[in-house]
DNA sequence: AATTATGTTCGTAACTTTGCGAACAAATCG
DNA sequence: CGATTTGTTCGCAAAGTTACGAACATAATT
């Protein structure tokens, strides 16, 4: 930033990745995919307290942001979670939230 | 979930950091605000290649999800991280992404 | 060829987000 | 008091999100 005045490719990234978890059905969806062994669309909807349609359109989400893939299993579709990106999320978001936090910054108001 | 197919308390939260870092700006601030001894409005704004208004809403977003705090410093308004909420959603991000992936979970889609 | 099972896509509605310039507010400086 | 500095809020436009039911697509089954 500062002289260019742009985004980095990795704070993109990063909010990529945390829009795509930006959703509580999204966030119940891959952590019940992280549980489970298999993981059809059926499964996945029993869980959610919303419509077909609506869960199609989470995994949607999930799979534009790299997190999970789908597999056609007919009549079924499996789920599952993309492990390269999902490390990869995971390295990001441990280096965002290890960065040091400058104490001046406290400004006082944080206690 | 599952039995009475609601969200829980931390999945929402979890979605709720998620969401207010969601976009490169507000990744971007937080990063500038943890390195920064002094974290006025205009030297956010001047990192930023958005109109201040745009800033500023950014920063109501941030707050309203608990991560940054102000405080009046006539004429300028001072940042910082609020650290209560930075340690706790980097322990729910981490808690988040360091659940054991299920081996069948695999699908054979992710190679 | 109809039926069934499983998901996706379509169309739509309501709402939220992102972005900007202009107007406004508050305190200080001349 | 008028002018300046610093940010916020307002009003608006464009675009994206979330949700649903209905229609559709696909393959297996009868």
């Amino acid at each position: 930033m500062a002289e260019n005045k742009e985004y980095s490719v990795k704070q993109e990234l990063l909010a990529k990745f945390a829009r795509a978890l930006g959703h509580p059905a999204r966030i119940a969806i891959m952590e019940f995919l992280a549980g489970q062994p298999n993981c059809y669309f059926g499964d996945i909807h029993e869980e959610l307290p919303i419509a077909k349609a609506t869960v199609s359109q989470h995994l949607t989400a999930l799979k534009e942001a790299g997190l999970i893939q789908g597999e056609i299993e007919t009549p079924k579709v499996k789920y599952c979670i993309n492990k390269d990106n999902w490390t990869l999320a995971s390295f990001l978001f441990k280096e965002f939230f290890d960065q040091p936090i400058n104490k001046g910054s406290n400004c006082g108001c944080s206690k």
